[in-house]
DNA sequence: ATGTACTTTCAGGAAATTTTGAAACTATTG
DNA sequence: CAATAGTTTCAAAATTTCCTGAAAGTACAT
């Protein structure tokens, strides 16, 4: 295969993979581009590339910003900026870990919280409280799993994690 | 808090906890509804209680009965059909990573595999390659890191894993 | 302080996803 | 086998999400 196809077939490909887990098409492939791009691209770059407008290019790539996937590169005597990705993988999902956790974990930790507290005798209230008390639990202990992995370092997960749960 | 208001916020945050992992709300909905009931439910009884058509109701059904997430039931001299849901959440998460892994994780790791035999010598065609390398690296070793947890036992996450990452 | 080169914002339009509901289908009953 | 009770399918409608592009904003250079 030769660099073109592949170019594209990876684009598609990391677009659609984010697209199934909720994150947009969009901002997938501007990371996937920025990943495979050897030296920092400008927006124009990543407009003329992806076939996308000036405000589609700008919007997702500050949000690759906030959850620490791309950085800001200014070159001197240039006045655009340019942009990088971070290529270390195990720092992308350690990233991708920490905003997730904080924006759709933590808060439904809190509402579990405050559900365990639901009054009542009947077995409807019951089954209930039972249940949010089941998850709530599972949720915790995946809530501090991904803490402590998140505090390991960037070789552990490819080096040891491997062996200690064999 | 009351139960009415309790179901009602539970109903609501789960679905857009799924939503925000790119699953269907309404799935989530369906799927969160029959975890806090203390019996089974007919396809009505969901209709009911979400205000939503049959043809949802059952498509969605369907889907969690594929993903392992639901069971249906028969009663005796009933002919209709009655649903229960997986209340072990191990068993819940397991089932949600089998599923994910295979329809998402696998085609991706077969299409980094074929990437990873780009060919070219200059430094874009390099840095593609060596690129796709790491990422197929990472996405070898948590694809094999998921199939040894959805082997190990449904108490292992919550009890030992603790432990061991600590 | 005016011009230039960019970046940001966001209302409205486009596209993708989800939902509906009615017709077709299936299975059971009398 | 006709009627009944339920399930499934899917084209069209409704909704949600995403994208565009032009106007406003920013900052640097002259």
């Amino acid at each position: 295969m030769n660099l073109p196809e592949g170019k594209d077939k990876f684009l598609q490909s990391w677009g659609a993979f984010g697209s199934s887990w909720g994150v947009n098409r969009t901002m997938a492939q501007i990371h996937a581009l920025l990943m495979i791009a050897p030296q920092a691209l400008s927006a124009d770059d990543i407009m003329e590339e992806l076939k996308i407008s000036r405000g589609n290019a700008n919007m997702n790539l500050r949000a690759l910003i906030d959850w620490g996937l791309v950085f800001k590169e200014l070159k001197a005597g240039e006045r655009k900026e340019f942009f990088v990705a971070e290529k270390d993988m195990w720092k992308v999902v350690k990233n991708i870990i920490i905003q997730r956790k904080k924006k759709e974990l933590e808060p439904m930790l809190k509402v579990l919280d405050e559900l365990s507290s639901v009054e009542g005798t009947d077995p409807e209230a019951e089954e209930f409280v039972r249940m949010i008390k089941e998850i709530k639990l599972f949720s915790s202990k995946a809530d501090s799993t991904l803490d402590t992995l998140v505090k390991a370092d960037s070789n552990w997960f490819v080096g040891t994690f491997m062996k200690m749960i064999k």
